[in-house]
DNA sequence: GACTCATGATTAGGCACCCTAACATTCGTC
DNA sequence: GACGAATGTTAGGGTGCCTAATCATGAGTC
């Protein structure tokens, strides 16, 4: 808040953002790989890991549409990663579930991810290691402000 | 290279510069707003601003393949913003040309995006700013190596 | 010059993911 | 018990990406 939003400094970061955050989409892209879960699935494993959610709240999370995230969703079910259960409080509401299944499958491919993304970051030097890890939750900042 | 990709350091990192890039997609996603020019457009036009390329470079550049350039391409050309024509130099090949209304609507709608993006940028404070455009040619070099 | 192989682009067909609109069901409230 | 709001699902459509197949040109060989 303590600059004007056209302030020529600002316009500059953000024209290197936009570019970054595009190579970013790319990267990303590049690093679902060989048949497995993709990083859309992945996203939403993660999020049922920790306890079920109900739809709208996954929907929410992925920043898309409540049809989009049935769509998706009843893709894992089929793929028995997640399983659909009527909320015991509101029985409009479905809860969605990691199943043991998804559990270990999701385990596995966010292991590989990481290891992958990790052989990119080895390339690093520690200095810019740490400059990517103390912008990373400012990046995270600016996407839940969006 | 002065760490072993198995680090748990690196894997850690790995792990949030995965989701910090996950939101980072959304993040880019909601910026291409109300039926203007899409991102993935912006990055071609950018792309043949600067000179006429090859649909294979430009491909190349997006890190997507060739007929999916093709096909962008095609839509470009359609909305008037690109022109094609034969390389000289080697008749198989296609140079992608940006067109005078290509040029004016490519500067229209990235002064757009930045104001938009300058916008967010503006809710940072100068510390977490600093941070940001330290960490972008850290993660530039990054999706290259990719 | 004709044959062959490599290269650049396009076409055809298909898949993943997203959207809006319309519908059913359940909840809360009056 | 009836009405409006909330939750999901279904139906239908669009975009963007992919692989495989095809067409056209370039480059090397005989």
């Amino acid at each position: 808040m303590s600059l004007p939003p056209t302030d020529p400094r600002l316009l500059a970061l953000a024209q290197s953002f936009r570019t970054t955050l595009r190579h970013a989409v790319y990267l990303s892209r590049s690093m679902d790989g060989d048949g497995e879960i993709t990083s859309m699935q992945m996203s939403t494993l993660s999020m049922v890991a920790e306890e079920p959610l109900r739809v709208s709240r996954v929907a929410a999370n992925l920043g898309i549409r409540v049809p989009s995230a049935t769509e998706q969703i009843i893709k894992l079910e089929q793929a028995g990663l997640v399983s659909r259960q009527p909320d015991p409080t509101d029985s409009r509401a479905v809860l969605v579930k990691l199943t043991d299944k998804g559990r270990a499958e999701w385990e596995d491919a966010g292991r590989r991810r990481n290891e992958r993304v990790a052989a990119l970051l080895a390339h690093l030097d520690d200095n810019d290691r740490a400059l990517l890890a103390a912008a990373l939750p400012v990046i995270g900042k600016l996407s839940r402000t969006a």
